[in-house]
DNA sequence: CCCCTTTGTCCTGTGAGTGGAAAAAGTAGG
DNA sequence: CCTACTTTTTCCACTCACAGGACAAAGGGG
């Protein structure tokens, strides 16, 4: 099938889209309650949207107590690929114009095997999901990465955990290899706009996700649109000094928050825990798998192991430290906890929620959810399907 | 003189007003250069302008090599009240419409005595600067208070250091008893604006502008436009924590960076090392003045006093550390330090360069300026004409 | 005094957009 | 089945914003 490569030839178009994409099937009549436009104007670009395909006649709507409506909706043949690359695995979905996953791949991979040999697998995904009939081509693709990106150009930027991938064409040879539109984002800024559009902050329009995993990062969304900062490092929280002279870290500095917790350190803290003989359930573990990591310490701690239970509650309590902090600077509507760590559940949650409330004055707090996504792994994919889908439904 | 009450009609006549705020007497061709409109269009709305009386015809302009052209300006006979309220002091300006001050009066006070009291008193300032000619009447009034706003309805919410205030209606008072537009804000947000408008920032889109005085707070701004919050408390970093189980403070908590570092802790500071005679120019001034202020310690310091200097050299790296976690988070392009404290000058800068260039990821600091704040006790009320003049030059 | 450049004004054509009228396609009730 | 009422959709005439060319006005330089 040939790719479609229209765009929206105005601003109207582009709202058009979106809503389609965001409230899915819709009636003309509905679009015009949204969109403040006469009916005259809106059929007008509503014909013109249906001659580039982008979007398709979609049968007749449930009567409202007269006549019924034709329903339109995004043309069910497009396709968007959004890539998540973490430091250890990499996820693959499809997903259609409403940004439904199709289907999702998750595959264990490095990052410091460089671009060349990661994107090598992410393409062989990629065909993978195409040959299995979800997809014939794919209109446009987002992909994250774990390291700040400049964005403009979709180049990561000094990643600290992606040594070769310093000012690696990302977008120009993704466009390339796949033959169609690319931006690329840092992963945390992706699951931000992931919880955003599927997720628990669909309401919210300014808000924090913070994301646990190898690392530590946090989006910004400001007025519903990310911030990415001056040289796009903006939510580099992982390195925000979290107890004084504490740790050293990779970076160079003592104390930072995510030589103190993440899913390196939690993995590195449980394997002492467990050659120290301070946790049978942890030691146990490391004899069966001859390693640790942070799930082992999620299952550790759902088993009732108190050294487990410690880990996360200590880890828990600096991230709050550090969350409380950057609540009183941004005072969001919403703070969302997301990432691999997420397994640790709500002794996690519990425990940065405690840090939190005590440390930020009460006009921050007062009414200041902070839940776990809701999305889980597919945060990523949804937000890069997001990413590209905000590009290719923007005005040409 | 009749006060103009004229808004601007749409959005093209308030790109042109802000034009010529921005950028003072224009010719029509100039200003041609910069909103790409045809010349036509131009010169109907600058017609309608003009008509409006919101701008006026300014002579003739020098000759680029052809005809000259006839110059239009803002009407001069415009002014605007900036209000900046402080927690000890208020600063009362005249400008006119290019946000120039004509005016300038600075009166010590104490918020404590509550908003009726001190808006006699801010009354009182705006009749004498009429009284001496600079004004026959306010086109509209910006203020600043020293706590955290709820911006659309102009009312105060939960200020830690104005109690009183708490919901009491500035913004309706103030309207009623000027008889113009008025819009009220945080003064570390007008002290951003100011910088903006007339200082260090005017070409950068990110920056923070951290403003120590009684308390420490910290304006935001995203994209050219300040950042308000949830609630309107965003960039209250006062009670961050800088130092684990540190001094109390008078929020409940203890080691905020309030606790620590500001204009009334550094006093307390003082007064404690004059009283244990650690520093004899300290206790000179504490006798010659029966009390210590930041002031004296920036003399002392000033005058070589190694107490003084240890005392903000020690603050200057706690702010520091603060700055240096919000620089990671939100790497913005500038950091500007302002309030009644910049008499500590290099000192302070030092340090707390010291402490960010340290603490924050190469990414985010390489190319980040920090540097005191061009404008002085004027940049709150500059801040705050240009406040209200961004309102006056929205389409109604 | 002539030619070139810039500025400002006038005028017309085009296309975007509005809002009313009427047709089309329903539902609900008798 | 017919009628009255809704809602959706199309059609059309009218307004208005705006672009862009022609032209006049004003100045500089040779």
């Amino acid at each position: 099938m040939r790719r479609m490569t229209a765009r929206p030839a105005n601003a109207h178009q582009a709202r058009l889209l979106r809503l389609l994409r965001d409230g899915g099937p819709n009636s003309r009549a509905q679009l015009g309650d949204q969109v403040d436009l006469s009916r005259s104007k809106l059929a007008v670009e509503v014909d013109r949207l249906l001659e580039t395909e982008l979007v398709v006649a979609d049968g007749l709507a449930a009567s409202r107590g007269g006549r019924r409506s034709h329903n339109i909706r995004l043309n069910p043949h497009l396709r968007l690929l959004g890539v998540d690359i973490g430091a250890t695995s990499v996820d693959v979905a499809v997903t259609n114009a409403e940004l439904e996953i199709l289907g999702h791949i998750n595959q264990p991979m490095d990052v410091r095997d460089g671009p060349v040999a990661v994107f090598e697998q992410v393409l062989a995904m990629a065909a993978k999901l195409r040959a299995s009939g979800l997809a014939e081509g794919f209109d446009g693709a987002g992909i994250g990465v774990p390291g700040p990106v400049r964005f403009p150009e979709g180049i990561p930027v000094a990643p600290p955990i992606m040594p070769g991938w310093d000012g690696f064409p990302v977008r120009e040879a993704l466009s390339q290899d796949l033959g169609c539109p690319v931006m690329v984002d840092n992963d945390v800024n992706l699951m931000a706009m992931g919880e955003q559009h599927a997720g628990v902050a669909r309401t919210v329009p300014d808000f924090l996700c913070v994301k646990i995993g190898t690392g530590i990062g946090c989006g910004i969304v400001v007025g519903g649109e990310v911030y990415r900062g001056t040289t796009g490092s903006a939510g580099d929280i992982g390195h925000i000094q979290a107890v004084p002279d504490g740790r050293p870290c990779a970076c160079g500095n003592r104390g930072c928050l995510e030589a103190h917790f993440s899913g390196a350190a939690l993995a590195r803290d449980a394997l002492e825990a467990a050659q120290q003989r301070l946790s049978a359930e942890l030691a146990s573990r490391l004899e069966a798998n001859g390693t640790l990591s942070a799930a082992d310490v999620a299952a550790a701690a759902a088993a009732g192991d108190a050294t487990a239970i410690d880990l996360i509650r200590e880890g828990g309590s600096r991230t709050g430290q550090v969350i409380a902090g950057l609540v009183s600077f941004f005072n969001p509507g919403l703070v969302v906890i997301g990432g691999g760590v997420t397994g640790l559940g709500h002794t996690l949650l519990a425990a940065i929620r405690t840090q939190v409330y005590r440390q930020s004055l009460p006009l921050a707090t007062g009414n200041l959810p902070i839940v776990l996504g809701e999305l889980g792994p597919t945060a990523g994919v949804i937000g890069a399907a997001r990413l590209i889908s905000d590009h290719l439904f923007s005005p040409a």
